[in-house]
DNA sequence: CCAAGGTGATTAATCGTTTAACCAACCATA
DNA sequence: TATGGTTGGTTAAACGATTAATCACCTTGG
């Protein structure tokens, strides 16, 4: 590997083969008018000196920098290196650079992560917004991956479907009782994701939602959950929102002797590393975050390309990736429901296997 | 807010107070000599105009890009989003600009990944090499987050001191046999925590390690560790030597029907998300994250300031942070040790209670 | 034979900052 | 009154790529 002399510059193969700088810059970029013989000379040399283009030279004379900015929530959450691979992949093949930025905390650092991008000189950014908050109008393209129930929202997964998935699974298995457990109720991904749950488990299943916000406000954060009485109380289904509160379900009912899935079915949303290597394995929902990467990539870089054109409207939207179908990963947390107690007799009617 | 006029330039701003640019320059940056009263008047037009220094134009001039990369291993790490976090905020808060490269898969994409970043004309990179993996001498100023133990490496924690706190913590519950679960015989970070732990264990307790990846290769990914075997053997402390691993001892132990902490103690390492919220919370070392952070960006900001001047040394080291300190959060998964049938009698030397 | 059009390349300006070099005052010392 | 040092500023040349404008030359059609 050649050490490290400077890189070549366009100038310098210009020199080396007597040419104009220009022509070399348009061989390279194949725009302007150069003829095939020369252009694979100007090609060859240029592999030869090793010319690495000199990116702060072309977004000086270009405006544009080739970066994208990545916004995330409270960096906290576990699927953040997920969607932050995803999304660097389909970036890097796209052409463009991930520049991150945390916005922990309050919504001013949101705000203000996205003012130090932009100074940065992003050509576009990336937001997972905080649950609850919109983006500003920003002088800059914006792709952002929330929910279909979003307004502005570019692309994400079909949070409702994957709920109607999960439900019907548990239905299927002959739960007739079951708790929801969610978050923040100001979370359009949460409420979808309850929202398709309930629609999933169907009019014959009685479900009630547990809203962990609520009860931590009261009992403290990390409090339990209470589910060993929820269980004595005739539940047989779990069905968290996303597979943290999964996690949290799950240790729960172990500690107080409760076997899973004999005695009571968990499961969550996203499938996190360790979903599948807990005892037992947690059946859950996987997002397709490439396929949503690259929709948001590419609907970025049109937005990109578009505003050269036409300075008028800012947010890139893109509504026919907007509900990105999520895949049902059935793992041994669910199971046959108990024999429930509090059941009524009919049981076997629509019975879905 | 001002809406999109196009951000002012130097130029304008000297045009408007009939200075040169250079003035202006001068008087922003505080380099050249520029009289007071002029420098404020330069000072207050720049912020009425809405001035914006152009960091391509810097680039260009200065070949300094602002930005540094962040090269991380396999993604799917958990703990990366504490580190990209504390990174972001480390960098932001000195002037810097994170660009994320992943290095999911093998040393290859490491490569690959790190390639790109050059390219992109970062000015050094912060590195947390895969496991077992060297860096190779690229041209740019690289601060290495690894384990104290790793030639070349900048800053970390010291693994082997928590390894010692937690061994010394569960040897004074009384445990005197101990599992402790590692992954990977080539990860110098395991081998340091495991180090640590047999050393605070001290002589008098037998440990054994059970390494995962071996049982893996025959089991198959995900299998279950067969730990209430051990539990009958009478093991009552499990080591692990990441939360992940915790988990999975956690739960496998609950699932058949072993109390935590009465029957066994489970304890990991990292303080991950999770790890406070599961019942029971997971007793673990958490990494000061900011303070290495801080100090890998401290030690690249003055490898990119002196590879100004000496281009010869490309390795940023300050042995002066090598092993930050971890700290024991002593949660609820560790308890005094089941009496054993195992252990001898001399049960009550050197209590450490 | 001349105007028109196409081809392949060059010239030179430009993006916004930084910085070395230069210059015009002004003050003090000999 | 020359000489030399400060002070406060200006000029102009970079940095490397892009691109509109221009040019020389060749072909073709009328």
């Amino acid at each position: 590997m050649s050490v490290d002399r400077p890189p070549a510059t366009m100038t310098e193969i210009a020199a080396a083969l007597g040419v104009s700088s220009a022509t070399v810059s348009n061989a390279l970029s194949g725009k302007g008018r150069v003829s095939a013989e020369l252009s694979a000379k100007i090609r060859q040399a240029a592999e030869e000196l090793g010319y690495v283009p000199s990116h702060a030279a072309r977004a000086l004379r270009t405006g544009r920098t080739g970066v994208i900015g990545l916004v995330l929530p409270d960096i906290s959450n576990p699927l953040f290196p997920q969607i932050a691979q995803a999304i660097e992949q389909a970036a890097a093949s796209a052409g463009f650079g991930v520049l991150i930025a945390d916005s922990r905390g309050e919504i001013a650092q949101q705000t203000a992560a996205i003012g130090r991008l932009i100074e940065r000189g992003v050509d576009g950014m990336i937001v997972v917004p905080r649950r609850g908050s919109r983006i500003a109008d920003i002088g800059t393209p914006v792709a952002i991956i929330d929910s279909p129930s979003t307004p502005g929202n570019t692309v994400s997964s079909d949070h409702w479907d994957g709920g109607v998935q999960m439900g019907r699974h548990l239905a299927s298995l002959g739960h007739r009782k079951v708790l929801l457990i969610a978050h923040s109720r100001e979370s359009n991904v949460q409420n979808d994701r309850i929202g398709g749950l309930r629609a999933g488990l169907g009019k014959e299943v009685c479900c009630e939602t547990l809203w962990v916000e609520d009860l931590e406000a009261s009992k403290g954060a990390g409090c339990a959950l209470g589910l060993s009485v929820r269980v004595a109380d005739g539940f047989t289904g779990f069905a968290a929102v996303y597979d943290l509160l999964a996690l949290r379900a799950l240790t729960e009912l172990q500690r107080d002797g409760i076997d899973v899935p004999l005695q009571a079915s968990v499961s969550g949303f996203d499938d996190l590393v360790w979903s599948s290597v807990v005892m037992p394995p947690i059946t859950t929902l996987r997002q397709d975050l490439a396929t949503i990467a690259e929709c948001a990539v590419e609907a970025l870089g049109h937005a990109i390309a578009d505003s050269e054109a036409s300075a008028g409207d800012l947010i890139a939207a893109r509504p026919d990736c907007e509900g990105v179908p999520m895949t049902l990963m059935v793992r041994q947390s669910t199971g046959p429901a108990a024999i429930s107690v509090v059941s009524d007799a009919g049981n076997a009617r629509e019975d879905g296997r």
